[in-house]
RNA sequence: GGGCGCGUAGCUCAGUGGGAGAGCGCUCGCUUCACACGCGAGAGGUCGCUGGUUCGAAACCAGCCGUGCCCACCA
């Protein structure tokens, strides 16, 4: 520390993360500390592969919290010595990013096909070029320790030849098909989407009862529906087999009103026989139920919805209307024939596309799709045999389930940006190529190609983000250094949709699994507990906090508020670590002011130093073990509590005679002590620390690579952590005597020790002179006789006196009642009657000095 | 319909069988030479309800009530 330092320090009596952030983080960038050389083998090193952010995307909180952990387990590594890879980059995010530059355009009243494909894609880069780093800047606010010159894009050059590869890999095995199936369609995106991209809402419809005729009969079939417009596809009505209601009905047909067309009467045990009356109608082009059973009974596939949303020609006199035009339409034309029967509101669950909050259309359309079964069974394997461990552990049941009943996935997307899918057509000879590159001509009859015109879902990208990273599918020191990752941090609504598929790909592609453990962090809530979302305007923006507290107060408060359960955001806990912070800086700064100039080591030369070294490594091995197990949250209430508690209100207090002298014993202990600290917390609270650090004598470079220290349990001292805990405990209750019997707060009241003398700190914190001669005890607090005094009140006195002989009395009480339960005393193990025995006599005793 | 959580101090949450805890808030006292983002001392909980297991339950079991999330093709 030279003397601009040590004049700033003594200046400084309020630590200012936003004057520290900045610079701290520019030097660690200097340093190039987060850029490690691709040496080594993945079981040595330590790697950890961001979930990719969307490149459209700011922090939210639940980025925050995920990069507070990774970034606490990174650096905790790299402190350690090992080759640590923290690896960045964003998503493309096919749908998310088309739309935000479509937006734009329509701003200068154009679309996506006023600009044509190639302009269109064109358009989007440049939008990336301009406000794609966004995201990557805000991880940098943080203090993610990401390896920035590493950064990768799923649409950058090798990415691109990594799906490609993948591709043609899937396809060539036969996992890759196109058909023409039943997809979930999103016509505010204009494209299909996969299951894991829809969700559930509750919806208030009608439900509407219409009579089908029966044909060469009086009799009418109702069947109930809230989606009537449909009704002009159908082309069967479904009725249970062992309905015997309708059993000679089956093999009949019925003749669909307005449509006039025949349809027959099936029987298929799908249909509820407590449904309505039993009878569904069947439209397998507009209903993924009846979907099914029309490919089961082989029934025609009639689409009466385009791709727009509107009725197709198909539709007859009804085409061109919008769906829900067509709707009540068709509702006014029944009713006019007589044939709706009833109409009532109804509640029921609705998909709706997560990506463009729209309806759900589902409609049979022409896609590509992986089927999923093969991939799924080593992936179901290896976490079912813990090689990939899923915590908290419910988890882990809850993926299995899901990947027993996995179904294709269609990938296909009807989108300009993203992967386009590497398939060439020839229309000359209607071959079909899949090439890794594009193909010049047709290689059967030399005819023009022409390139599937749908890219991938980006899903399919971001399944091999922890390899294709890591410059797969070459075989490049960065693969061979860094794969396995060693952990995955996620929030649970990808668990699927990415976590899942990246076991797949890893163990197909790579032949390993991506990472050996998964934790499933907790979602942090808005304050009010509703969930944090745009929409919803229930966000809080990590960047203003750290504004507002500094980026160490947000990451311990995050850490702090996320236990394994969901939880609300708590601003009282980012405050609880901007405070950390700040106590941090003035406890160092009365350390780094007042020792000697001597090496930090541990050099007790009394019970409450061996006490603190002993409370230091204890709690050093306690948050160790706790951040490597993911309980993030105990970790750094554990650290804070040891820092502020023993350290600060204690230790620290108790030694300022000592540190004022210039005693070098303690000024090394204490200089050990704050480098250990600050070691313990730099993986939570970096910048604070590292800050710090740089005024810290033994400092010869940054603490981001520094040694992370390692629990000395040699210093370990149960005798001096009871002895110094009891002393503590004496000068609380002296504390707490002089404050109730009134005692001005700067007084210092004669006594004398009685029994087993206290340890030196007591009388000097408590304010009490034990070598008082002369006066009458007035009262006693364990082996302390206070002795009057003119400082005392006689009433006030009284008054605690007879307070304290209340809790004996009740304290006596219980070790009676207890001790005299012939159970307790048989059953309990014999410890724990002895330590009640002992309360009981302890108790007696003092009440009886008392009385 | 199935599955997983949660219900503990005014608020947000710890606490998986032996005397109810933390942070914030509140009350009282401290301009104590690191820090008022501080120091000291307090007040404040029939641990959702009802049964059960146990010498002993906030904790284990059952049921109920409340609440949140995930999965699911009953029109």
């Amino acid at each position: 520390m030279d003397e601009a330092q040590r004049k700033k320090l003594e200046a400084t009596t309020r630590y200012d993360p936003s004057e520290v952030e900045g610079r701290i983080f520019s030097e660690w960038m200097e340093g190039g500390y987060f850029h490690p050389e691709a040496e080594g083998t993945a079981e040595e090193n330590f790697s950890v592969a961001i979930p990719p952010p969307n490149v459209t995307g700011a922090l939210h909180m639940g980025h925050a919290l995920n990069g507070s952990m990774q970034d606490a387990l990174v650096r905790m590594n790299r402190m350690r010595g090992r080759n640590s890879l923290w690896i960045l980059g964003t998503d493309h995010a096919g749908i998310a990013t088309q739309s935000v530059v479509e937006k734009e355009l329509r701003k200068e009243g154009k679309s996506r096909h006023d600009l044509g494909r190639e302009a269109f894609v064109e358009r989007v880069w440049e939008w990336r070029a301009e406000y794609g780093s966004r995201i990557v800047e805000q991880y940098k606010r943080l203090g993610a320790s990401c390896d920035y010159e590493r950064e990768r894009f799923t649409l950058d050059e090798g990415y691109v030849k990594a799906v490609h590869r993948v591709f043609k890999k899937l396809f060539d095995k036969g996992y890759i098909y196109r058909d023409n199936y039943m997809v979930n369609w999103d016509p505010g995106s204009h494209s299909a989407i996969s299951d894991l991209e829809v969700e559930n809402r509750e919806v208030e419809d009608a439900l509407y009862s219409i009579d089908y005729p029966v044909e060469d009969s009086d009799q009418v079939l109702t069947v109930a529906t809230v989606r009537p417009e449909t009704m002009l596809a159908d082309t069967a009505v479904a009725v249970n087999p062992d309905d015997e209601r309708y059993a000679e009905l089956v093999g009949k047909h019925c003749v669909l009103p307005l449509v006039g067309r025949r349809v027959p009467i099936i029987a298929d045990d799908h249909v509820d026989v407590e449904f309505g009356t039993g009878a569904l109608k069947i439209t397998p082009g507009h209903d993924p139920n009846d979907f099914e059973i029309g490919r089961k009974h082989g029934l025609q596939e009639i689409g009466v919805i385009g791709p727009d949303g509107r009725m197709t020609s198909d539709a007859g006199e009804f085409a061109g209307l919008t769906a829900a035009e067509a709707q009540k339409a068709v509702v006014e034309a029944l009713r006019a024939e007589g044939r709706l029967r009833a109409e009532e509101p109804y509640v029921h669950s609705v998909p709706f596309s997560h990506r463009s909050g729209e309806r759900i259309e589902p409609l049979i359309s022409l896609q590509w799709f992986c089927r999923m079964d093969e991939l799924a069974r080593p992936a179901i394997e290896v976490v079912e045999r813990d090689e990939v461990n899923i915590t908290p552990p419910q988890w882990k049941r809850v993926y299995l389930d899901w990947m027993e009943e996995i179904r294709p996935w269609c990938i296909s997307r009807q989108l300009w940006w993203g992967h386009r899918i590497p398939v060439w057509y020839c229309d000359a000879c209607q071959e079909t190529i899949v090439a890794e590159a594009a193909p010049e001509r047709c290689g059967t009859c030399g005819g023009e190609l022409r390139q599937e015109e749908d890219v991938l879902d980006t899903w399919f990208s971001s399944a091999i983000w922890p390899f294709a990273t890591l410059g797969w599918p070459d075989d490049t020191p960065e693969l061979r250094a860094f794969y396995p990752t060693s952990f995955l941090t996620t929030a649970r609504e990808i668990l699927f949709l990415w976590v899942a598929r990246m076991i797949m790909t890893g163990l197909e592609f790579p032949g390993a699994v991506p990472f050996r453990d998964v934790y499933v962090h907790s979602v942090i809530q808005a304050r009010d507990g509703r969930r944090m979302s745009k929409s919803l305007g229930t966000g809080i923006d990590p960047l203003e906090e750290i504004d507002v507290h500094g980026a160490d107060a947000l990451r311990f408060g995050l850490l702090a508020m996320s236990s394994t359960q969901d939880v609300r955001f708590s601003d009282a806990k980012v405050e609880q670590g901007r405070d950390l912070a700040n106590k941090l800086w003035n406890a160092s700064r009365l350390i780094l002011l007042n020792a000697a100039a001597v090496e930090p080591a541990p050099r007790p030369t009394c019970v409450e130093d061996r006490w603190i070294l002993s409370r230091l490594e204890r709690t050093i091995a306690s948050v160790t073990e706790k951040l490597e197990t993911y309980d993030f949250a105990h970790a750094v209430q554990e650290a804070y509590s040891f820092f502020w508690r023993d350290l600060c209100d204690w230790y620290l207090e108790i030694v300022k005679p000592r540190l004022y002298d210039g005693e070098e014993e303690v000024s090394a202990t204490l200089l050990y002590a704050l480098e250990r600290v600050l070691g313990l917390l730099h993986p939570t609270m970096p910048f604070v620390s590292e800050e710090i650090w740089s005024y810290h004598p033994a400092q010869r470079g940054h603490l981001a690579v520094h040694a992370f220290p390692a629990a000395d349990e040699s210093l370990f001292d149960d005798a001096a952590e009871a002895d110094v805990e009891g002393g503590i405990g004496l000068t609380q209750r002296l504390r707490a005597w002089r404050d109730l019997a009134g005692v001005p707060a700067g007084a210092t009241l004669p006594a004398v020790i009685d029994g087993v003398e206290p340890p030196g700190f007591v009388s000097r914190l408590s304010r009490f002179e034990f070598d008082g001669v002369g006066a009458e005890p007035v009262a006693s607090i364990g082996p302390v006789r206070v002795l009057d005094s003119d400082q005392l009140d006689g009433a006030a006195v009284a008054e605690r006196l007879e307070k304290r002989r209340e809790e004996l009395r009740a304290e006596v009480e219980r070790g009676e009642r207890k001790l005299g339960n012939e159970g307790f005393v048989a059953k309990a193990p014999v410890e724990v009657v002895e330590e009640e025995r002992g309360k009981l006599e302890r108790y007696r005793n003092e009440l009886a000095e008392l009385s």
